[in-house]
DNA sequence: ATGAAAGCGCTAACAG
DNA sequence: CTGTTAGCGCTTTCAT
């Protein structure tokens, strides 16, 4: 019976005796008042025996339909991007704006993700370095992410808390520290190498930089290879702190400490970045910044929607040169169990 | 100058000075040899001044496009829910589908986040319990949930892993157990309890239910309330091992078992379901029961696509009884370091 | 190498 | 109450 394509309103219409524009009322749920009952009841049953759906795309060229602007995150998993997603959304809803998601780690990939989709405006979180920039006119904002071309951001600001971090571990006599890094290469995580080792510069402190994947058991390896070898040969680490660029790599750094029989925080302080769930489910609770994920989304959706109202189809010659802001975002520094002074001071010499 | 409403690719053809079709096979990418370089050039730079963007609408009308399938998850935190994602979409890219995620706890919500879109199938995972069907003759699986119709779903099949459990607290030696519950009401925890109850009635074991919200907070209250008061009360609790519905939960009993300077696993033995990244993470490692989300999510796009291909658009009379399948899916019970005799087996006289 | 013209399936006036 | 009609912006023959 079924013919190959999907049935149409004309199909409708022809099926239950009436005009194609009757079985539209119906289906707009503007048929209240206008259209009898009985013939509704036609409509609707003929639709049914067809399996009749509206066109989403037809009727989208018609209406127009709501903007709708896509957010892209780079992993699902991290909870971090789960905070941003849920405030910019949350922002992009309250201006009316529909939301579709995509999680890839490139913009190339996001791209690809929504082909054929209509997008009128892109917020971008964490995307992978040296992305060239969208090739089409979208108005796009990136997030915690050097922007790729002339684009606005949203960023954190990460290095006074770093630096209040490495000056607190200064304080308690902590002289040497090591450095967990992650291998991702984004503009965050240079940044935050950049601000550990001047702060440390700025103390005379040594340290000891390592780079890991940004998951708990290469952190776990990367921790394992640095600290002493198991009990009896006599040592302990040159550092009596380690300072992780993410909270995932410090949790990594406490199996490793406890594989090596070292105790958190007697033999060695940890911190991580990030504040996620994880932060606080490990004993003692880690020490770490706090990044707030909600406020980046939201912040950032907010300059998108603003720009996008005020003509942000980046039309012609109209200088659009003071369009590319960058908003930073304060990072706060939460002291936990983790930190406290080493071991024996003297360790070192 | 410009206009209220965005250019058109006429718009475009009259500053280029060629016509609107040139300027559809410019931007198809169908130029090459059919249009010279000069001209080719000239429409986009005319694009370019206007800002002009392709109507994705108006170009699917005419073209189609890829079918589209919709994923529903009830929380981006949750890394279970990401892990289906993750199944289901690598399943839907496998077979050409383009994928839109939606982050809901309910049906109506998901279909208020998708409005006037073009969905052609629904995967829906974990939605609360009692959602009407969607009226739409969309094709649905349903995904570790009551299929709320005549729908198909991909379930776990708990209760063997969770009898397991409970057999192997009993061999140990444990008597009576605590059950932290998921206050949610969806089908699985409720089959999550029964198999506990069932597996305790069997065993002759004692077991003490009590809710809590899916947080490591809540978890960690509702556990504090339920063991001894601190130091010197001289209690232990009336129970040696704390079963919970998941791995979030169990955290929070690890929190509030050191609280009342309880020992995990010495005075209490704690397990979880899921085994996310937060049950490694946790000292000692945490028993769960391994949930495999990929599969999930993979198995259900198969189910899905498999029926869309045989023309699942619940075409007319074609007795469509036989398609309501439900799938279990085997959990399995990876015990670790947290169970253990209990501290005293006589404290329960 | 370019243009004219006919729709895709729907909505939204406007007539009856 | 219902039907007629004209597009939405694009793709896609078919002429030129």
């Amino acid at each position: 019976m079924s013919n190959g394509r999907p049935p149409t309103s004309h199909d409708v219409a022809s099926l239950a005796g009436v005009s194609q524009s009757t079985v539209s009322l119906v289906f707009r749920g503007a048929a209240s008042g206008r259209v009898s009952e009985r013939t509704q009841r036609a409509v609707v049953d003929a639709a049914r025996q067809l399996g009749f759906r509206p066109n989403a795309d037809a009727r989208r060229l018609r209406t127009g339909g709501p903007p709708m602007v896509l957010i892209a995150i780079p992993d699902i998993v991290n909870p971090f991007f789960a905070r941003v997603f849920t405030g910019a959304r949350a922002a992009a809803r309250e201006a009316g704006f529909q939301v579709v998601l995509s999680v890839q780690r490139d913009l190339d990939s996001v791209a690809a993700d929504v082909t054929g989709q209509r997008i009128d405006a892109v917020l971008a979180c964490s995307l992978q370095d040296g992305g060239r920039p969208l090739e089409d006119p979208v108005p796009a904002v990136v997030l915690d992410a050097e922007p790729p071309q002339g684009q606005s951001s949203v960023r954190f600001d990460i290095a006074p808390a770093l630096t209040e971090l490495v000056d607190h571990l200064h304080r308690l006599g902590h002289r040497s520290i090591a450095h967990l890094r992650s291998e991702v290469r984004t503009a965050t995580f240079r940044e935050r190498t950049e601000a550990v080792d001047a702060a440390c510069a700025r103390r005379g402190m040594n340290r000891m930089p390592v780079a890991s994947a940004l998951n708990i058991d290469a952190a776990r390896e990367a921790a394992t290879a640095l600290l002493p070898a198991p009990a009896g040969s006599g040592g302990c680490p040159p550092f009596t702190a380690v300072v992780c660029d993410d909270d995932v790599l410090s949790v990594g750094v406490y199996k490793a400490a406890q594989d090596r029989g070292l105790s958190v925080p007697g033999d060695l302080s940890v911190s991580g970045i990030d504040n996620v769930d994880l932060a606080t489910a490990v004993t003692p609770e880690l020490t770490t910044v706090d990044l707030p994920g909600e406020e980046l989304g939201a912040t950032g959706m907010h300059r998108l929607i603003a720009h996008l109202e005020r003509g942000g189809g980046s039309r012609g010659g109209t200088g659009g040169a003071a369009t590319t802001e960058c908003v930073r975002l304060p990072a706060r520094l939460l002291i936990r169990g983790s930190t406290a002074p080493p071991a024996d001071p003297a360790s070192r010499g």
